[in-house]
RNA sequence: GUCCCGUUCGUCUAGUGGUUUAGGACACCGCCCUUUCACGGCGGCAACACGGGUUCGAAUCCCGUACGGGAUGCCA
């Protein structure tokens, strides 16, 4: 475990995602975690963009990424993109070189596939044999003249990396069974191992916080971080995500892009409620806001095993969130639903799930619907009974009353033909919030049958 | 194949050898409240993957097995 008087001093960290897909939920909860622990230490979050795959990035993800993350709420302190910096790389390169901790190979993909799978048949591990150190000047010149250009890799030390990870604790990792990383491409483009700590390096990244998919880049980069003269950051590596049926959440993005969780009336608080808090020790909270998250926050309650992500968790969290939204903070998006009025969302509120159903709720005041007479006396007793003067909600109390004295129901059988009869369904918000908006028109129409 | 990591109620987890009849939160069920749903109050159901070992004593330590995840890329 992570000790946190380590990070009195104020922390920055980055999330460094590559614009090669759109965010999901995987992604944004490393993005989650980062800002969090930025914000609750008083640090820096940054944004770091990874677009040294220049055949998979597009500008187009990278807007979306940056689209999701303001929609979040979570704003970056200082941004960067690693296309910007090859020259920094290219100096990095050049100390490795020197130092002889990277060197050349001729390889083609091919051929170190056919190597690999040589190995895997013998049942050795599958890693690099270093053949390109045992070149002889003479073997390099003919690769050169047949026209092949080098790649490079990073000659790891064939020593045990250990760290002292903020959620895993005392990792210890042995070199043997990894191979010397490839750091630049055959064509020139570096790749993320390289840039990735020359970038943590230049921006004085103090703590790296990723998912555990990146545990052994973490060993080597270690390894990278000494060899070009710098101390490695602190290192904190979160259990990745699964489904709620336990299945790995990578091969189900799609349905779990924030895209698609924001389309659904899902909202920022809920999500970043939830993400907060699964794979940690602490109960599942549905936060009001995102600075009552940053304060819930603590790296050391996250834990080890891998967390289950639910949808239907989020929906309920979304649900309890919206049911104590003002009207202020949902004034907005009612407007676009042509929804207006302040009385109108207290009295349904209680009963959303997604701030979008206060629309259909509107349709079932305004519009025309199908009632259900499931009491015709009832119903008749009820327009007898209803009261002069304007409809307000507080009618609905000696109304239903004279209603119960006329006929002799009550509980469910006396308001649960009203409720179907005024708003044509079995459950929904309090009626008598909804009185005023269906209106005396209607409710006399309705408790006679029609629409 | 090899290397990491994990496995406690439905779910997320607390638990680092005795304080544990294994605690909490959410979900679920019941009751109360009540104008349905929801909210709230009270109560309930429900778990240490399996097998060995160490020990007076193991959810906790060791070994093995099973299952799951990750890594093993000229992706990040």
């Amino acid at each position: 475990m992570g000790d946190s008087n380590l990070t009195s001093s104020q922390p920055k960290v980055r999330f460094a995602p590559s614009p090669t897909g759109k965010l999901h939920v995987g992604n944004l909860r490393t993005a989650l975690v980062n800002f969090l622990y930025a914000k609750a230490h008083n640090g820096t979050f940054m944004l770091r963009i990874d677009d040294t795959d220049t055949e998979r990035s597009t500008p187009e993800y990278e807007a979306a990424i940056r689209a999701d993350l303001e929609w979040m709420g979570m704003a970056w302190d200082c941004e960067d993109r690693q296309s910007d910096r090859i020259g920094r790389y290219d100096e990095a390169l050049a100390h490795l070189i020197e130092t002889g901790r990277a060197y050349a190979c001729y390889e083609t993909a091919e051929e170190l596939g056919l190597k690999r799978k040589a190995q895997l048949n013998a049942g050795r591990p599958p890693v690099y044999d270093r053949a390109a150190l045992k070149l002889t000047a003479e073997q390099i010149a003919a690769y050169e003249a047949e026209g092949r250009k080098p790649h490079y890799r990073f000659r790891l030390n064939d020593a045990e990396v250990r760290w002292t990870d903020l959620v895993r604790g005392d990792v210890a990792y042995h070199m043997s069974s990894l191979s010397d990383p490839v750091i630049i491409r055959e064509d020139g483009r570096y790749i993320y191992t390289l840039a990735s700590v020359v970038d943590d390096i230049d921006h004085g990244i103090t703590t790296i916080l990723r998912g555990e998919d990146h545990v052994t880049n973490s060993a080597a980069q270690i390894q990278l971080f000494e060899a070009l003269g710098a101390q490695a950051p602190q290192m904190g590596h979160l259990a990745l995500l699964a489904g709620a049926d336990g299945e790995g959440l990578s091969k189900r993005l799609g349905s779990l892009s924030i895209e698609e969780l924001r389309t659904n009336g899902m909202r920022a608080v809920a999500i970043a409620s939830l993400l907060s808090r699964i794979g940690t020790s602490q109960p599942i909270t549905a936060f009001a806001s995102l600075a009552e998250v940053i304060d819930g926050f603590d790296i050391a309650h996250y834990g080890r095993a891998t967390a289950k992500f639910d949808p239907s968790e989020l929906a309920m969290i979304n649900a309890k969130i919206i049911q104590s939204l003002d009207f202020a903070d949902v004034a907005d998006e009612l407007s676009d639903l042509a929804v207006t009025d302040e009385a109108f969302w207290l009295a349904v509120r209680g009963n959303l799930e997604k701030v979008s159903e206060a629309a259909d709720w509107w349709a079932v005041c305004h519009n025309d619907i199908e009632t259900i007479i499931e009491d015709k006396a009832l119903c008749d007793a009820a327009i007898t009974a209803l009261p002069d003067g304007p409809i307000t909600s507080d009618i609905w109390k000696d109304w239903t009353k004279a209603i119960s004295a006329a006929t002799g129901a009550k509980g469910r059988g006396l308001f649960m033909p009203l409720r179907l009869a005024l708003t044509g369904r079995s459950a929904g918000p309090e009626v008598a919030g909804l009185l005023p908006f269906i209106g005396r028109e209607r409710i006399v129409k309705r408790l006679s049958g029609g629409a």
